[in-house]
RNA sequence: GGCCCGUUCGUUCAGCGGUUAGGACGCCGGCCUCUCACGCCGGUAACACGGGUUCGAGUCCCGUACGGGCUACCA
């Protein structure tokens, strides 16, 4: 039988890491084994619920390239996909388990039922519904009824050990005197989650239901309710917690930990995407850099991990950085561009002349960054030039006999070159090196200090033409050119006291 | 408190009865180089503890400790 697999959020917020990471080995398992990934939306709970957030969740998802077979938007054979749209068919079982006495009203208040917890509490015993309403006659029940009370509905749950076999963790057995009698369908004829999961599980096929640890307990409950419909269980697997650096489970007391927050901050849709698989699973060759086809092709929940992962920020954005280095220049370029229109420094749309240059500019950030919000930084030696930010690297430099004749040399023969081109600015430096015998470092520091006010950057064969390419443009922030940025350090250098 | 799950370098993931306990990130050192980065080479550092089982245990069993989850008319 094909697997069927599902991703069932409650849109109630923002997409965080956990979550994704669960949609993730869902999806992957399910491509694996050629099945169908279903998202099913579990609005029910109408307070928390918004539409914000499906939008949210939906766009994160597509952003991260796991597109579902069935659910929203697009459908299927066994929708609707979202749960508040499905309270027909969750009336219908109620009452099939009602008629079959396997559930019974229960009128008791949640006040009563609070009460009973506290004192459960205080004397240190785990709270059960006493099953107060379980043992009404018909006619206390009609008394009830006709005194106008709201009842909820609760599963007859016998004392017994419930055992099944996760496929993550093995063998789990958990006693049922954990919870007695719980409530299915609440006084709102709302359904709880533990309900309308078995019901849209079984009713949509699924065959394997994967999710977080944090649902372990509620696995036998869910079980119980397969039972009472008679219908066909799925196998159940609970994948680990994400923790923070604190160890507890990751959530917004660590920081904003969504996915939108993680898209903000730079990260590239494949870089997050292997970073999450690789939390709690590994390749079975050990390989880390992966694309979404390989992880499809070599994923398993057997290589699935029991213990929980503290979420690591470093090994995060180094996988992203081996995806960026990845990217096709162009399709780089196009990812970084709306960075360096929002400073201000690039036109939104662009001429050929620009397009090509800023080829250049992305091709020298490219191998510098871990995050798209780095570019802009990455890129500012070719767009700004101070003179006045004297390090002490710098001026150790120009204390060098040496390097103010280099500075002055290079100024001079600059302005009357054309170093658009590595070769020719190669080939002007080869003059400068012939001309004054000077080379090496005491020849290329002066050089990189001269054309871009820093001791660090990209390599200057490349820096330099790309700078003087810009400098012939037409873009929103005049870009100096080498020679002018020479000429205004030797300038400086002279107010300073240098003797130049 | 009760129940369930977990525990290998700082972090992450290998290991599935016999290994010098391996890889990756981070950190440190070196090489490359005009600097930084990239890249390459090397180093650092772990089986929570105590009992068993076994010729032999990180690997199996039982305790203890620690961590996490659940304990709702939330999902």
């Amino acid at each position: 039988m094909s697997v069927r697999v599902r991703f069932a959020p409650s849109p109630t917020g923002k997409l965080h890491l956990g979550n994704v990471r669960t949609a993730i080995f869902n999806y992957l398992y399910s491509k694996n084994k050629k099945g169908t990934f279903i998202l099913r939306l579990e609005d029910t709970d109408a307070v928390r619920s918004t539409d914000e957030s499906i939008e949210g969740l939906i766009k994160d998802l597509k952003w991260l390239q796991i597109e579902w077979d069935e659910g929203p938007i697009i459908g299927g054979d066994y929708g609707p996909y979202r749960q508040t749209e499905r309270y027909d068919i969750y009336q219908n079982h109620l009452k099939k388990l009602l008629e079959e006495d396997k559930a019974y009203p229960c009128y008791c208040s949640s006040q009563a039922l609070d009460k009973l917890r506290e004192e459960a509490r205080a004397k240190g015993v785990n709270f059960i519904y006493p099953g107060t309403c379980r043992r009404l006659t018909e006619k206390e029940r009609k008394e009830r009824e006709a005194s106008g009370v709201k009842p909820s509905y609760r599963l007859k749950v016998s004392p017994h050990i419930v055992s099944f076999k996760d496929l993550i963790r093995g063998d789990v057995s958990i006693h049922t005197n954990l919870f007695g009698d719980f409530i299915i369908v609440r006084q709102d004829l709302s359904p709880t989650y533990n309900f309308a999961v078995v019901i849209d599980d079984s009713l949509m096929k699924v065959t394997d239901v994967l999710r977080g640890e944090d649902h372990l307990s509620n696995t036998p409950k869910q079980i119980l309710l397969y039972e009472a419909f008679g219908y066909e269980k799925p196998n159940f697997g609970h994948f680990s917690m994400i923790l923070g650096p604190d160890n507890a489970k990751l959530s917004k007391r660590h920081g904003d930990v969504s996915v939108e927050a993680f898209r903000e901050r730079g990260f590239i849709p494949e870089g997050l995407f292997n970073a999450l698989a690789l939390l709690g699973w590994s390749d079975p060759e050990e390989r880390e850099i992966l694309k979404k086809d390989e992880l499809i092709e070599r994923f398993s929940l057997e290589r699935v991990n029991k213990s929980a992962a503290i979420f690591d920020e470093n090994k995060f954005r180094y996988i992203n950085k081996q995806h960026i280095l990845c990217l096709p220049l162009k399709d780089f370029a196009n990812m970084i561009k709306p960075y360096f229109v929002k400073e201000g420094l690039v036109n939104e749309s662009f001429s050929d002349e620009e397009e090509e240059w800023f080829l250049k500019v992305a091709e020298i950030v490219q191998k510098r960054i871990s995050l798209l919000t780095e570019a802009v930084e990455q890129a500012k030696v070719i767009f700004e030039f101070e003179p006045s930010l004297l390090n002490d690297e710098i001026k150790a430099v120009l204390q060098e006999e040496d390097c103010l004749k280099v500075i002055l040399s290079y100024a001079l023969k600059a302005e009357k070159r054309d170093l658009t081109t590595r070769e020719n600015y190669i080939s002007l430096v080869n003059e400068i090196k012939n001309e004054t015998k000077i080379k090496g470092k005491n020849l290329y520091h002066p050089l990189r200090i001269c054309v871009s006010s820093s001791m660090s950057g990209p390599d200057l064969d490349q820096l330099v033409p790309t700078i003087e390419i810009g400098s012939k443009l037409n873009l929103p922030v005049k870009i100096e050119s080498t020679s002018q940025r020479a000429w205004r350090y030797i300038q400086f250098l002279r107010e300073q006291g240098y003797k130049i």
